[in-house]
RNA sequence: GCCCAGAUAGCUCAGUUGGUAGAGCAGUGGACUGAAAAUCCACGUGUCGCUGGUUCGAUUCCGGCUCUGGGCA
């Protein structure tokens, strides 16, 4: 039997990370943070990451662990979360795992292994110098006869995902369809619990989005950004993918307003949230928590625990 | 008060040499197996400002009105 676990999910600004502690003190637990930008150092404020205060004694983990300059990824997350995680159990302590980056955490319970190649390795880099010169149709035809089920399965335009099939195939000699296929018999590695959180009414959910977003500006979002470039930050790093820190970088060069640069960062953490909704609703072992106005931590609390006495955690 | 330019999808605008209209953005839904806060896909009926006229037919042409910019007094 897989052990036990519990993972709190659902979109940007819904409560996860208050709900996690709460938990974590009620059931002797600790958290880990799912989440794919938190994990990097200087980067509290726009990623809402917990304060020392928030997290209350609870122990964190996975948070603020990587100089922004290094590259992550789902697998490289799985490989460093899960002896973190087989720890806490060992411990005789409840995982509880809180974020907002599905794949990250599915990665983690599934045990879903990734086949080899990673963003900047040489396969990589040689693909995508293809694409610059060729375009995608050769390499797309190149899947085409190595990986016929992939290049029907994948849209015409999704290069980053035929590059990645055909990466697979050059790396490992197998296709990214049969990897898949026998990676999705594997038993899941944990036994988790889901409990997720969202509001009922698309409107509240952009109400608390935006008051949350004008927070981090009031809290000194710009003074972050500038502190990380200063630390010598590669413009192309994964770190600078982050809602938020991609477009105040634009009020330090210049090129936007602050005001345009928080309206931006609220339409975008928007349609983030819908993102994560939608990889979210095709997991049928999620428990919903719907928000009906604002957020009733008490009543979530309460909801949650009859889920998880339901589920066997004690 | 006069002159000019606008008024078309939630927003910014295109267009119809007269046969009732379409882009971008927003929005909604979906996908996702080593960049996932990333990346990709699908979905477009709206009194064409109001009101008269001309016409078989007006959002399109003509008149009046309203509103919004700009200019002149």
């Amino acid at each position: 039997m897989a052990p036990k676990i519990v993972c709190i999910v659902g979109p940007t600004a819904c409560g996860k990370t208050t709900l996690g502690v709460e938990l974590a003190k009620r059931y002797n637990g600790e958290v880990v943070s799912a989440d794919s930008m938190q994990i990097y150092k200087g980067m509290t404020i726009g990623t809402a990451a917990p304060t020392e205060a928030e997290m209350d004694g609870v122990p964190h983990h996975m948070i603020a662990i990587s100089d922004p300059a290094e590259q992550w990824s789902a697998a490289r997350y799985a490989q460093e979360a899960v002896p973190v995680i087989d720890d806490i159990l060992t411990r005789g302590k409840l995982p509880i795992l809180v974020g907002g980056t599905g794949l990250w955490i599915d990665a983690v319970v599934k045990g879903h292994g990734f086949a080899a190649g990673c963003a900047g390795g040489s396969v990589r880099k040689e693909l995508e110098n293809r694409l610059t010169a060729e375009g995608i149709g050769p390499l797309l035809a190149e899947l085409r006869e190595v990986d016929p089920a992939s290049a029907e399965r994948l849209h015409p335009a999704d290069e980053k995902r035929i590059l990645r099939a055909l990466e697979v195939y050059r790396e490992t000699g197998r296709t990214i369809t049969a990897h898949n296929e026998e990676t999705k018999t594997l038993p899941p590695r944990y036994d988790a619990v889901w409990i997720g959180l969202q509001f009922r009414d698309r409107a509240d959910m952009k109400r608390l989005i935006d008051r949350r977003v004008d927070r981090m500006a009031e809290a000194g979002l710009l003074e972050e950004v500038r502190a990380l470039l200063g630390r010598g930050l590669p413009r192309n790093a994964t770190a600078l993918q982050a809602i938020g820190y991609k477009e105040f970088l634009g009020v330090l060069e210049g090129t936007a307003t602050e005001a345009e640069a928080l309206a931006e960062v609220k339409l975008r953490s928007r349609q983030y949230a819908k993102r994560q909704l939608t990889w979210l609703r095709r997991n049928p072992a999620i428990h919903w928590v719907f928000w009906e106005k604002d957020r009733d931590f008490a009543r979530a609390l309460q909801v949650s625990t009859e889920i998880l006495s339901a589920a066997g955690v004690s």
